[in-house]
This record gives C-alpha cells, sequence and structure tokens, in this order.
DNA sequence: TGAAAAAATGAAAGCGCTTACATTCGAATT
DNA sequence: AATTCGAATGTAAGCGCTTTCATTTTTTCA
C-alpha cells in the first residue's frame, strides 16, 4: 500500500495548481466553470486533480462562494413511510438541478423544528424545505431576514401568502366525510392528530365538519379525539371512542397509521369492519394496502409535490424567478375495503 | 416592522465583537468554550449576540476549526422502516454529544452510495455510519486516507477488521431455520435480497443452510429466490417459489418486509397462513405486528445498534480512543403466528 | 507588599476556496 | 503592419471563523 504523504491533510486547490503548474484561480475555474478555460490547460488540471485524488472542501467552498447547493428539509418524522414518497421525489428532483438534499426531522416538535431550522441554515441550507403552516411568525421572520427561499408542502391555502405546494386538506377531508355521510352515517368518531400545532389536522377537522354541516347535520354529530400519530395511539383513541361513544358507526381518521391503529382494535374487540363499523384513513401510504381488510382513504400526491417542490426552489436559487402562484394539486377517493353502510339495526 | 440593516448579509462574528467591545476571539471563546472568559465579558457578548441574532456561519467555522461535529449516515433505504429506529436511536445518542447527523440513502445501489460517501465527506461529515460491509475495497481506502472514522453496522462478523456494531446475521437466521425445521418443515424456500452486493442477505442465506446441515438436511431442500425489497417483490416470489416448487411448506424471507408481500401473495392464492404454508420474516418491523396474521420474525435490536454505533463514533472523535472490539448484540427469535407445523398431509 | 502564577483578553495568521480585476496573448480587423 | 478585441490566465483580496502566541490583568501566597 503506497502512502503518497506522510502529512495526514488532504490535497488542496494549491496542490492541484502547483501540480498542474497554472494557477490556483485556473483550477477553480476548471470545477466550476470549465467552459472558461482552454482545452489544453483544462486536461492539465483534470490530470492532476486525478492524480492527487483532490476533492474540494466544503466549507471554504460555502465560504467563499455563499452557496452550498443544498437545500433542507424538515419532516415531522421518519418513522412512517408518510413522507418516504415525497421526500425521494424531491430529492431525485433536487439532483436533476445538481443539488443536495439534507433532511431532519422534528418528532412533531414545534421546538425541535425551530431548532433543526437553524441548524440547517447554520450548515449552508441555501433553501428549506417545511411541511405545513403552522409555526411562530419568528420563524417566517428569521428565515426571510437570512433570504432562505422557504417551500411550504403538504398544503395549500389560497390565501396564504406563503409559498405553498400542497393539496387543500380541508377539501379532501370533505370529500371523504361526503362518502361517509352519504353511505347513510350519522354519528361519526374522528381522531386526528393535536391540533394545536398542525395545521393539517386542523384544515380535515374543518372539511369534515363542512361536510356535516352540508348534510344538514350538527356538530354533534361528529366527536373528535386528539392523539399523536403512531399504530398504538390510533388503537387506544379508537377503543376510546365507542366506549364512550357506543353509537358512532364510523370512525374517520387524520391518517393512515391512526387508522390502521383503529382497524387493530376494532378486530381485538370483536367488531368486523365495515359490517359493524366503517373506518377511513388519509396519505395511502403502503400500509393502507396491506391492512385487512384494506383501508378506504384518501390518496396523496406525494411524489408529484415533492418534484413540484424542488422544481420551485431550484427556480428561486439558480433563476432567482419567483414562479408566480402556489400550486394546488389533487387527492383522490381510494375506495377499498373498510367503508360501507352502517348496519340498519344501529 | 423594524429593519435592522439595510444591507442583506448577516451579522459575523466582527459585527458581535464590535458591539460588545471585546475582541473577536473572545467572541469566539465565549461560544466555544465559555469556561475561559470571564463572567461579565460573557453577559456582555451574549447580549450583542441576541441583540444581532448572531448564529455563526457553518462553512467558516469548519474550514478554521477543521471539525464540523457532523456524522453522516448512509442506509440502503428510507422507503420502509426497516433502518427508521436504528437511525433515529442513533441520531439521538449523537445529539447528546452535540454532534448531528446527516442522513443520505443509496437505494440499495452500490454506486449511488459510493456517490453519497464522498458527498458526505466533501461536506465535512466528521466520521460515517455505514450499513453492511459490502462494498469496493478502494471505499474504504478513500476513507482511511481522509482519515474518517467509520463504523459498520447491521451486521457483525468476529474475524472482519473493520469495526462493525450489529448481530451475527448468520446466526440469527440460523436460529429462524431451526425453529421451522424443527416444527418438521422438509422442504423450504428462501426469498433473499439479492446476495451479489450485500453481506448480510449472504450471511442469512448461510444460516439457513447451517440449520438445514445440522439437521442432517441437504441442500436440495432448500429453494432460494433472489429480489429486491420491497412488498410487491415479495409477493411475487412468493407465487414463483410455489408454483415452481408446491412441496415447499415453509417460505423464510431476508426481512420482514418480503414476508409481508409473500404473506399477501399467500392469502390472494387461497393459501391459510399458516395451516397450508408457513412463512417468517426478519427485522420485527412495526408491519410484522399489523400484518394478519401476526408475522413470526427475528427481532433485530434496532435501538441498541443505533446507539451503540453512536457512541463509537463520539468516542472516536471526541476522546480518540478506539474502541477495542466490535460489538455483538442479541437478536430475538420473536413467535408470531405465520410458523406452524406442516400439514401432516403433505 | 511584591513577585510569581494564573486567568482573561487581544492581535493576527491562517483555513481552502471564489471572483473581481488586471494582464497577457493570439486572432481578427482595417 | 498597426490596432483592436476577446479569450485565457494570473493576482490577490477577501469569505467568517478558530487558535496560537503575546500581552495585560487579576489572584495567590510567602
Amino acid at each position: 500500500m503506497p502512502l503518497r504523504n506522510t502529512d495526514t491533510s488532504l490535497p488542496t486547490l494549491a496542490d492541484v495548481a502547483r501540480l498542474a503548474d497554472v494557477s490556483s484561480a485556473t483550477v477553480s475555474r476548471c470545477l466550476n466553470a470549465p467552459e472558461k478555460v482552454g482545452q489544453a490547460t483544462r486536461d492539465k488540471v483534470m490530470n492532476a486533480v486525478n492524480e492527487l485524488g483532490y476533492s474540494p472542501n466544503f466549507g471554504a467552498r460555502a465560504l467563499a462562494a455563499k452557496r452550498t447547493n443544498t437545500v433542507g428539509a424538515i419532516i415531522p418524522t421518519m418513522d412512517n413511510a408518510i413522507f418516504a414518497r415525497g421526500l425521494q421525489a424531491f430529492e431525485e428532483e433536487l439532483n436533476r438541478f445538481g443539488m443536495t438534499l439534507l433532511v431532519a426531522s422534528s418528532n412533531y416538535l414545534p421546538e425541535r423544528e425551530e431548532e433543526q431550522i437553524k441548524t440547517l441554515v447554520a450548515r449552508g441550507a441555501d433553501a428549506l424545505l417545511l411541511i405545513g403552516y403552522d409555526r411562530d411568525p419568528s420563524i417566517y421572520r428569521f428565515l426571510e431576514r437570512q433570504g432562505i427561499p422557504t417551500v411550504v408542502a403538504w398544503t395549500y391555502q389560497a390565501d396564504n401568502p406563503l409559498h405553498s405546494i400542497g393539496f387543500d386538506n380541508r377539501a379532501a377531508l370533505r370529500t371523504m366525510a361526503d362518502h361517509v355521510i352519504g353511505l347513510g352515517h350519522r354519528q361519526l368518531g374522528f381522531i386526528s392528530a393535536p391540533q394545536a400545532t398542525n395545521d393539517r389536522a386542523r384544515e380535515r377537522v374543518l372539511g369534515a365538519k363542512d361536510a356535516l354541516e352540508a348534510h344538514g347535520l350538527n356538530a354533534n354529530a361528529l366527536t373528535i379525539c386528539e392523539t399523536n400519530y403512531s399504530i398504538l395511539n390510533g388503537a387506544d383513541a379508537f377503543a376510546t371512542l365507542l366506549s364512550e361513544n357506543p353509537e358512532i358507526t364510523a370512525v374517520m381518521c387524520g391518517n393512515d397509521v391512526l387508522a390502521i391503529g383503529a382497524l387493530k382494535m376494532a378486530k381485538k374487540m370483536g367488531l368486523r369492519v365495515p359490517e359493524d363499523i366503517s373506518i377511513t384513513g388519509f396519505d395511502d401510504i403502503e400500509l393502507a394496502t396491506i391492512a385487512e381488510p384494506a383501508l378506504t382513504t384518501m390518496h396523496v400526491p406525494h411524489r408529484q409535490m415533492g418534484r413540484h417542490a424542488a422544481r420551485y426552489l431550484a427556480d428561486v436559487i439558480l433563476l432567482k424567478t419567483q414562479l408566480p402562484r402556489p400550486l394546488a394539486l389533487e387527492t383522490v377517493y381510494c375506495e377499498r375495503e373498510t367503508l360501507a353502510a352502517p348496519r340498519a339495526s344501529k
């Protein structure tokens, strides 16, 4: 094993320049804007680069260029697959533009998210992808002050000035609730994520209420139970909901993970789904099709969101073009096996 | 909205120093080694920091300090939850040491992984977490040359010099196979990830063969089918395996995701599990308990691995202590509902 | 009380890169 | 053949921070 140099430090731009017998500026150009360098010089430099195994120092580059070609994303959780697909698409698209993705997760904790935002910005993220609108205004001020283009995904509100790429959570849940009510259900349960710090959860609940109202039902027809996203919590919430409100014939869930938990508990309680009770989800993650019976849910355009978000940010960073309007994508009702008309007897 | 300064640039160390009326060295110390600064000065500086909303520039810091307090991890996939729990524990533990985690995924593609490694190193990762041993030796040379401490997780081989923290895949699968064979199964199917570039997959297959041999069965008793990890692939592989080898009474899967696919297909084919056919998984991800019937599988110590890996790297980086030996953790057999004795008739 | 030791602070030299600006040089234009 | 111009290259000034070393201030204790 031939050791090239005894000192441990890595080759620098200057080393390459020396070996290739050109100035450091020329080496830098070769790497960043090859078209500005003559063919012969370029070859010389590239050879030196290879011989030395040179690779540019990120910190130095960021410091000098004031750009990192990195965008950060902070998602609430990596635990279940809710955001995986969208994020993957986001990354793929970013790569097309020569940018790298940095991911962090906040565990649905606002303070943690704030921390992560600061970290990513400090690390030089040129732009940020965030999930949902809800966060302290001071964060938005911070971002603006730092000049960090930001896109908010997984949500869309026509009247919100922040650039968002997502779907109308309220309308989506309303569609679902229309189906549920249309089938004859009159007493509904709703298992939601905590609404206080989660605009998407709030919107979804509102959507359910919209449907209720449209069908002439009053708010009493909907019993809401809040809990954090997890299968276990979904199961517990379902049990509570049903024991306290035995008249409920359909339980709508704020996402598929909760719904899977509810489904599991229903079986455990000896309830047949959908004969004895209907359950609906939201997101359409893979789990939804694995569950037995397969979950009736709303399909969310994960990959599209990711792709569009990446394009938007690339546009803003590279072309300094501000796209005119936030983008609303469509969710689609996804009928499977957990929603049916309530038993006549009930 | 009061605009503090018209020029867009962020406050720097120098700005803080000026405002606090101290030297930039003192400000730096306040931030990095507060105990070296007098109380009064420290307060003055901290006030200035807050007033300016100062946050240090990562690139500059990395450049000057030659450390980033960042460790990178490259996992094969984020798509399913296989690595999520372990990674989360890894991050939590890193945070304890004041370090940040950077995650990338390779999609099980060696070239992509290589790329990601280069990227993370270029970004200044002080250390790396990689999954499994298998990769081109040139990569290990590269890492060594760059002086990047690396730990390999999700695997453990006593005779391998690379520092690993994981479990003995071979022994684990052997345990499982012992159970299967012990119940009386004599014709086994095995759905594995492609073995060529995946030492863990190879080891698991070897474990199955070990068990076979120990029970005096020959290699013909095991039919192997390779496919990439995904539910769909698991389902397809199961169908192929059974149609070509109807005498098989138990299908062991290289991981839970494949097993879930197999389970799904079994039902679709009208086979009862475990009465008509047994299916086993590996990993014990949440999905395994959701599946119906719940999957019999091997539990892998995800969180422990993550935690220990973080500690090891922190030791190496912070204390420059090289831990003596790789760490072997235990897997545990996890009996649920998909494994039973074969039908007597068969 | 004064000398020595310890603690606190400052001055300044980089870290490795990009880029504005200056320079050189060959080709094109007249 | 002289002039102009543009392409190719070099020079050097930072980018914002850490850290060594020197200097000043405070503390300690004989």
